[in-house]
DNA sequence: GGGATACGGAACGGTTCAGTTGCGGAACGT
DNA sequence: ACGTTCCGCAACTGAACCGTTCCGTATCCC
């Protein structure tokens, strides 16, 4: 409903004369919702507020979006995020490299914020729960699939068992580590997890040790 | 603050006659803040909303608390874990009655949701974040460091590296999963975190492989 | 018994925000 | 040139909620 919005008011068949809706106030608007969002969360995220830090009137942004809700999960659906993985030649390195663009760079700490800020509003809001899968949690499982995957093909590890669950491993406890304690994320953090928990785990061969060592 | 102002209204010096404080409302609207914070969030979360699901008025809550802050965090603090880690014989079975108690039992989906709805008021509030940490996230953390420590003492494992990121693997996987997947945690789930991620980590010896494989 | 206080319930003023409308001005098509 | 539509800004109505106050009733200490 929101991308046909979209096509209605770009492409519409009723455009004649008059001045024409300005891009540029499009942007600034899903900057500053996403901005807002990663600082105070979705529930206390008012419309008003909004439209002054972009330097907008709330009618600019009616005359786009029906409301919060909307606003928020285009902005999100437009946060394109950078999907190519890294491949440096080894497993490790793919792995520094992604964790590199994780923590210093400019875009995913916004990124684990907006996070943050959505999670009470995720469970009651599908629409908005699809966005967030689509651009925050998606792209970064697909790049540290394929990150595995190469280290596969290379023959670097043997193919790993539960993918699904490893691939999830660096943003649940990313988040986990800022819902308990909130701040800055030391870049040594995501470091720890590669090397403390992903690469020995999947480095070490299958293992069917038994279950009863004391008789 | 909290825990004084309770001193003041049970054990206070000024009190003569008139009806006591009915220790069942206490109770009864304590419940009600946790039910209600589990299924629409902390910012969602009204005064109002939390009277009248108890059967109370809303001046029965202010005679009590200074507001929604201070209900919450009383009522997260109030609000007991099970703290003692089993002691089955082995990892696995320690491991595997941790995650039965956590899916199955009544107590600990109502915290994982707590959790999801407390989590964007996290991080702008510090008492409430305190007392997220001493009920809910502390607890589990002490458990499984002291099932692994037994595990290690008995000769099973070495001991383990990590062992502060290997404590919140569980947890940090659980609510992302809520998160990214709402809805009824799979007891299935945390069993294959055990048996996919956990035990294959920390059986695995300390791994100490070369980086680069393609010379 | 009598004064004091808690109880559930209802009402009230104050604040915040949603969403709409009007203003003066600017930018577009015809 | 002219009408149409956008722009920022401000004002407005209505809803939701906070925190307080009052009511009639029930419970406690003295």
């Amino acid at each position: 409903m929101t991308i046909a919005q979209e096509r209605d008011e770009r492409s519409g068949a009723e455009r004649h004369g008059g001045r024409h809706l300005d891009a540029s106030r499009d942007a600034a608007l899903r900057d500053a919702a996403l901005r807002l969002l990663a600082q105070i969360g979705y529930d206390r995220l008012t419309v008003e507020a909004i439209a002054t830090s972009a330097g907008a009137g709330k009618a600019t942004i009616y005359r786009r979006w029906s409301g919060k809700a909307e606003l928020v999960v285009d902005a999100l659906l437009s946060h394109k995020p950078r999907l190519e993985a890294p491949d440096t030649g080894s497993l490790r390195g793919d792995l520094a490299e992604l964790a590199r663009r994780a923590s210093a760079h400019g875009a995913e700490p916004l990124d684990t914020s907006v996070m943050v800020g959505l999670a009470s509003a995720l469970p009651r809001d599908p629409e908005l729960r699809a966005a967030f899968d689509e651009r925050l949690v998606e792209p970064h499982r697909r790049s540290l699939a394929a990150v595995f995957e190469r280290a596969v093909a290379r023959g670097e590890i043997a193919p790993v068992a539960h993918l699904d669950l490893v691939v999830s491993l660096i943003p649940a406890l990313v988040l986990y580590r800022l819902l308990v304690q909130p701040g800055e994320i030391d870049p040594g953090f995501v470091e720890s997890i590669i090397e403390g928990v992903i690469l020995p785990l999947v480095l070490a061969g299958p293992v069917s040790l038994q279950t009863t060592p004391t008789p």
